[in-house]
DNA sequence: GATACAATCTACAGCCACTAGAGGTTCAAG
DNA sequence: CTTGAACCTCTAGTGGCTGTAGATTGTATC
């Protein structure tokens, strides 16, 4: 028997235990089975599942998305184009928020660099946060 | 009279009404009356009280952030430190979520080269997702 | 003044992706 | 056989809003 208990999966793929009966509850991943007194029972592909559920998350996919890449690899006769679809719009939506964190960065360096260090009246922090013309970003 | 409706207020701020309501639920801004039939009434210096609320959101500051710098804002007689603490710790995570969202946009791309464009079976953006030692990064 | 209709009101449910807790049961080691 | 860690279900909470229902108010036009 190679069936661990969902404590020893959550250790496995760095996740909680809730987190993996929350998975279960909307369906991304399921016990093979179950002990006579309840505990869930899973195999070591579980473990790859989640592990594939975690990393995605970690790259920003949506649930929904994982949902779709899961279906795809569920299905390895399919075509690949639709796998890549997904991740190039991820790309499309990691290169946005890039470039909306670095209109950010500028911001609020040039906001920590002229904090005038004396009284809040005078703090340009507090100014900068007042008004949208002070930003020389466009976002 | 200057008084303006939530409305007019939302518009102003390019907020919606319900945030308005939501931000004076948890105490972040009050209308100043209201009217006989208890429709909310601002005056200007609202505006740009929820305008500084507006910006400061879209520059990742979280709401207890905010209610700091309004506090400080209220107080121009003390030290402009604390909202210089405050920003440079914004400032601080804006660059670790810069450094994750490189990190990513590098493994996305690889994925999407990769892309043997063949059957799911073959799919490197599948395979990659799968296995976490595909990354080169450090995430 | 009547009427129509937009704007506002309160109260509550829902979103995402979990996370935490209460209170009870089961499993495995000694 | 006992202990105590791990597990179970169920519910509620997080942050920061957003949406809906049904009632009321405000305002423009006739």
């Amino acid at each position: 028997m190679t069936a661990i208990a969902i404590g020893k999966l959550a250790e496995i793929a760095s996740t909680k235990v809730q987190t993996i009966r929350y998975y279960e509850e909307i369906g991304l991943i399921q016990p093979f089975s179950r002990t006579e007194g309840g505990h869930r029972l899973y195999g070591p592909e579980d473990a790859s599942r989640l592990k594939f559920i975690r990393h995605s998350r970690e790259l920003g996919f949506g649930i929904e998305e994982i949902r779709g890449l899961l279906d795809l690899s569920d299905h390895p006769e399919t075509s690949c184009s639709a796998a890549d679809a997904i991740a190039r719009a991820q790309l499309e939506q990691v290169e946005i928020r890039l470039e909306k964190l670095k209109a950010l960065r500028k911001e609020l360096k040039r906001m920590v660099e002229e904090c005038g260090h004396g009284r809040v009246s005078q703090c340009r922090v507090i100014e900068v946060l007042s008004d949208h013309r002070h930003c020389g970003g466009d976002h």
